[in-house]
DNA sequence: GCATTCTTTAATGTATACGCAAATAAATGC
DNA sequence: GCATTTATTTGCGTATACATTAAAGAATGC
């Protein structure tokens, strides 16, 4: 429990908040079908808020609403990550062109500086979950940086399902030592105003994740179905 | 009037369809507010499916839903357009890289030819209305052919908001003769299976496309505002 | 015993009612 | 006359009730 709730925001945004909790979590399972009024009635709430919401998360892809069938969670495929992982690839190749054509100084960059240092850190422990965070919170922060709105609302949409993604691969995965390097590689370019080598640099980091993680992905379809 | 309407279109339905009519026809202009109420009654349904479409509608951008402000018509800047452009450029040249991976027969490309022939025909007889109908086709099947059901859905988000804009360019831009030679290089690069060109050259035609119109954008920034 | 139709059920789509909070108007104190 | 506080209004958030319709089950005819 945040140490808002019941106070400043409404029951929609609780069952925003609620719902999604529950989908990447994996409380409500991928593939599961739920009527509006179960959902209403374990949040608490009556089903407008509970219908509001569903929308929304319909939108964002977590969900769809079917007539008589109740919302279905919706289930990653290798197919979904691969559209997903090529719209990041090339949205975020653009917010690292921009941010280095954009001449950050060191300050403003210190949020992208200490993502990479917590990703080492993270290796060092080899603690994956802290490593995903920080991974996150590089992307995250590139994107921001990138200075588009849109596309930073199109990226955090997808991270949702990037995250449900990883729960199935970060364990699997190899030591993301390499992915590392890349990260710093970007991030230099970004200081030194290098857009086009930002630009490219992360676009390779990008195709060569996209790969490996899909690749993975497929192997273990079978498992997961 | 469709064929259907009562029918099989369920209140919600009509009600996002018809107000994204009246946002992209200027009948509910950029930057007005509207009572929920107000437009309940407008469409003759109670607030229930009219909050259930603007819920969807500002998920698209189109307005903003404000607690006792009503829901306001979101203007579309010039600064939200480069953001938009700079999107469309990098999806669309993905989408011309993956159509030409795909190897598409003649048959297949026959949509995107046709929107060509169809944009010619408009230069002749100089309907630039004609023509933007044409291009909206060619860039949509574009994307189509590029296999990203994601991509397709971001892109047709935006097109809303650039068909709003065009209404302001239009009829000043320059008459769109270069703009018809880049689609045919973009075809001729599909249809040779050469994803690289294709990419490049949808990427630069984009670049061009964008610059100019930003730039008519905002010269009549005043006059809109 | 199977198929078809009717009945019933159950979940959604939509209308409506109401409480609450925010914005505006009014009133009182200074 | 201005500021501050109090009333009032008004629009939203949400609960709830109801109508609609699709799906499931029962029953009847063949």
């Amino acid at each position: 429990m945040k140490d808002q709730d019941a106070k400043t925001l409404s029951n929609t945004q609780r069952a925003v908040r609620d719902l999604r909790q529950m989908i990447l979590s994996g409380e409500l399972a991928a593939g599961t079908d739920h009527l509006e009024s179960e959902l209403a009635e374990t949040l608490g709430m009556s089903r407008t808020p509970i219908r509001e919401a569903a929308l929304m998360l319909e939108s964002k892809g977590l969900l769809e609403m079917r007539p008589r069938k109740g919302v279905r969670i919706l289930p990653v495929s290798s197919d979904d990550m691969r559209e997903i992982y090529d719209i990041l690839t090339e949205l975020e190749s653009l917010a690292a062109q921009r941010a280095a054509e954009a001449g950050y100084s060191e300050d403003e960059l210190a949020v992208l500086a200490g993502s990479i240092a917590k990703m080492d850190q993270a290796i060092e422990a080899e603690d994956l979950e802290a490593w995903a965070e920080a991974d996150e919170l590089f992307h995250q922060e590139l994107v921001r940086l990138g200075g588009n709105k849109r596309v930073e609302a199109i990226v955090a949409m997808m991270s949702d399902q990037v995250r449900r993604a990883r729960a199935t691969t970060l364990f699997i995965r190899p030591l993301p030592v390499k992915s590392n390097e890349d990260h710093r590689v970007v991030f230099q370019a970004i200081s030194e105003s290098r857009p086009d080598v930002a630009r490219e640099r992360h676009r390779e980091h990008r195709l060569q994740a996209q790969a490996m993680l899909c690749g993975i992905l497929e192997k273990h379809r079978l498992t997961s179905l």
